[in-house]
DNA sequence: CCAGACGTTGTT
DNA sequence: GTCTGG
DNA sequence: CCAGACGTTGTT
DNA sequence: GTCTGG
């Protein structure tokens, strides 16, 4: 699963790894669900560009917002046939950039959060979750766009954690997966569990339970 | 035909 | 919207 | 994901 | 325990 990342990056390194406009980007040391994501889609234009939106995807034909806060993860297995989620796999999947992710593992004494990052992980250096958007309309006319994270099976790095991680996209394919009219088993060749020795993982503080505690504490190594 | 569901995770 | 259950 | 609420009435 | 909010 993923219900917690941070996004640590500068503007221009965002701009530079996806091609996109980037005016502003606030450093995000805690981004939780309901909260808006930024996500790179294809632009109508052509292009791509940077959105936020809404994290819990709301199909396109909910009556309400309800759903939403159950839907920040789909599961990348089953994403292909579910009624929630098809229509935007095979149309509207999206890139969201992340620079860690958290876990809580499960420990004698309770619950002990992990922060992941890439395994060189400098200043910035960035991921990509695979994630899926969604328009949803209301009866008044509101509208929003919203998105969810696509899960997979954990590798070795994640097994002692949890038992899901997010799926990730490498910069090579992130035209075929932002690609609408891409063939779907090349899209599904994609939906593979990223390697172990890529990432790393660490212990940090409770401190990041609280979704309002958005400070470097947060990403703060554990000392015991 | 209409009504009702549509999800993931973890835990049991 | 689309599928399943009644 | 975790944290926090979980209720009604009448009055201001 | 279970739901809502962030």
């Amino acid at each position: 699963m993923c219900g917690r990342f941070h996004l640590l990056a500068t503007a221009e390194q965002v701009a530079a790894l996806y091609g996109v406009a980037v005016t502003q980007l606030m450093p995000r040391y805690n981004i939780a669900p309901t909260q808006p994501i930024a996500a790179v889609r294809h632009s109508r234009t052509g292009g791509r560009e940077l959105t936020y939106f809404h994290w819990g995807l709301i199909p396109s034909w909910s009556k309400d917002t309800k759903f939403a806060s159950r839907m920040i993860n789909a599961r990348s297995e089953t994403a292909h046939e579910k009624p929630s989620f098809r229509a935007a796999y095979k149309r509207r999947r999206c890139l969201i950039p992340v620079t860690g992710f958290y876990e809580w593992q499960k420990v004698a004494s309770g619950k002990q959060p992990m922060c992941i990052t890439a395994a060189d992980a400098q200043n910035g250096s960035l991921l990509s979750f695979a994630g899926l958007w969604e328009h949803w309309q209301s009866a008044d006319g509101s509208e929003i766009e919203s998105a969810t994270i696509l899960t997979g099976a954990p590798n070795e790095l994640m097994t002692p954690i949890h038992n899901r991680m997010p799926i990730f996209i490498e910069p090579d394919d992130f035209d075929l997966w932002l690609d609408a009219s891409a063939p779907l088993p090349a899209v599904q060749s994609l939906l593979r569990c990223y390697p172990a020795e890529k990432l790393r993982a660490y212990p940090v503080s409770t401190h990041v339970n609280t979704p309002r505690n958005d400070d470097p504490t947060c990403i703060a190594p554990l000392i015991p």
